[in-house]
DNA sequence: CGTTACTTTGAGCCTGATCAAGACACGTGG
DNA sequence: CCACGTGTCTTGATCAGGCTCAAAGTAACG
């Protein structure tokens, strides 16, 4: 289960590929000290559950590499994404003992974990620490509430195109460019992933996706690899007049 | 626009009738000090708008009493609520100039509003303030999740019971009453306004809700007044099998 | 190759949207 | 007091977008 040494050797944050985006952004030299004492990293397959809503989690974490989900399922199965992990997004609630959803790997995942308890008392003493994460819960917040409209209000295409939109619009900012014109990307969800995502079905994300290709507002390149010709245009079947702030 | 005193003759905080809740939650008399040097009082009609999306807001608020929501118009007109703001929530972000939603007075609104640089001064040096908006932020962002489950995966029948159990449990809770059996409480929305939280149509909210009436789920006494002779099957009817953390 | 997971496509149905009309409550002015 | 207007809500008839059920195509992998 802890495989830090395989794929991080650092035990060192100096080097962290989320250093200056994670919920350790703010932090200074000593506090990163601090933070190290109680971190370990925890690696997880494609696929795996990280952890059941309602179990006990004595840790919260940093994402540091690969794509997670926040998943709600009722009773009778029917499930509904309400959250995307990318690398530096943090999981788990400081101030609460059981997880309130399930978390899944959707690829290989990385993760740094911090003990909760140790975590806890560091908010308390490191301001850093907890500045930081009210600005990162305030971003969640307004996507959450993006995503609200999404699923509240627009329909199946206008939502696929909207997944695209975020979707791209965060690969291009990961690799410094302006999100405009043409752009080219790889989907991390499978089509169920997605229709969990939307609130829709499998096979009408399917469909709404080979009616966007038929249409030329995207280019498929196999099942996954995604060419889109014209942001702009993309946007516009987003129902999105402006470049909105859609954020993931 | 600023008649507090009218209202809130006290400019004190010690009697004002959100102080265990709101944002200055957790501050001391020193703190509270600090605080009642920046803020003052702003009343609003029902209907009114507090601010426009986009508009520069140069103050954070709590509302103090009364009902105001957060919305989001696309440009052809559709509207999802993102937000009901109820006595002791917060409005507005510190750290960003413009408002990202639509903030309107449902009800006649009174709000607790403080300029907005202060503001972010004091949170920088009060840790309390910091802190208490943390968990706040943190509570919303939950009840956001709840809400894209109802919104992306359950019937008109279980949105409209969802919305009126969460109303129902709120106004419990607010006369300290512990939610089972028999309740009874206000609709503080409009038909139309329920649609927007729910992504519906007026109609089809018109029509559930007669259908909850018509299997005696419900009792309507006028249009608004609702009497709920059971709250465990209207939990069942709203797909929530246990009690679980719907929050406003 | 055969298995398995993922995806696409088709046919028919159903829930909720749309369009339309009227009911009800309330206030205003003649 | 009534006629009228307005805002809110209810109900009906019809339509269509997305769901369900079903089958077949594709790709990766042992």
């Amino acid at each position: 289960m802890l495989q830090d040494n395989m794929i991080f050797p650092q035990h060192d944050c100096s080097g962290c590929p989320i250093r200056h985006r994670a919920v350790c952004a703010r932090c200074d030299a000593h506090e990163l000290e601090l933070l190290e004492e109680i971190k370990y990293y925890r690696s997880f397959e494609a696929g795996q559950t990280v952890v059941w809503s309602g179990d006990r989690m004595d840790f919260v974490a940093s994402v540091v590499s690969g794509i997670a989900t926040l998943t709600q399922t009722m009773e009778d199965g029917r499930t509904q994404m309400v959250g995307l992990l990318l690398p530096s997004d943090f999981v788990g609630r400081p101030g609460r003992d059981g997880a309130a959803y399930d978390v899944v790997a959707t690829s290989d995942v990385v993760m740094c974990c911090f003990r909760k308890k140790p975590f806890e008392q560091l908010m308390e003493t490191t301001p850093h620490i907890a500045q930081r994460l009210l600005q990162m819960t305030l971003d969640e917040l307004d996507a959450a509430r993006e995503w609200m409209l999404v699923l509240g209000r627009k329909t199946a295409r206008e939502k696929i195109a909207s997944l695209l939109a975020i979707i791209a619009r965060r690969d291009a900012t990961l690799n410094l460019i302006t999100p405009k014109g043409k752009l080219v990307f790889d989907l991390p969800l499978t089509r169920e992933a997605m229709a969990d995502y939307l609130g829709l079905t499998l096979e009408t994300v399917s469909r709404q996706i080979s009616a966007l290709k038929r249409d030329g507002v995207i280019v498929l390149e196999g099942k996954r690899h995604v060419i889109v010709p014209d942001f702009t245009r993309l946007l516009e079947e987003a129902g999105d007049d402006n470049d909105g702030g859609l954020l993931v």
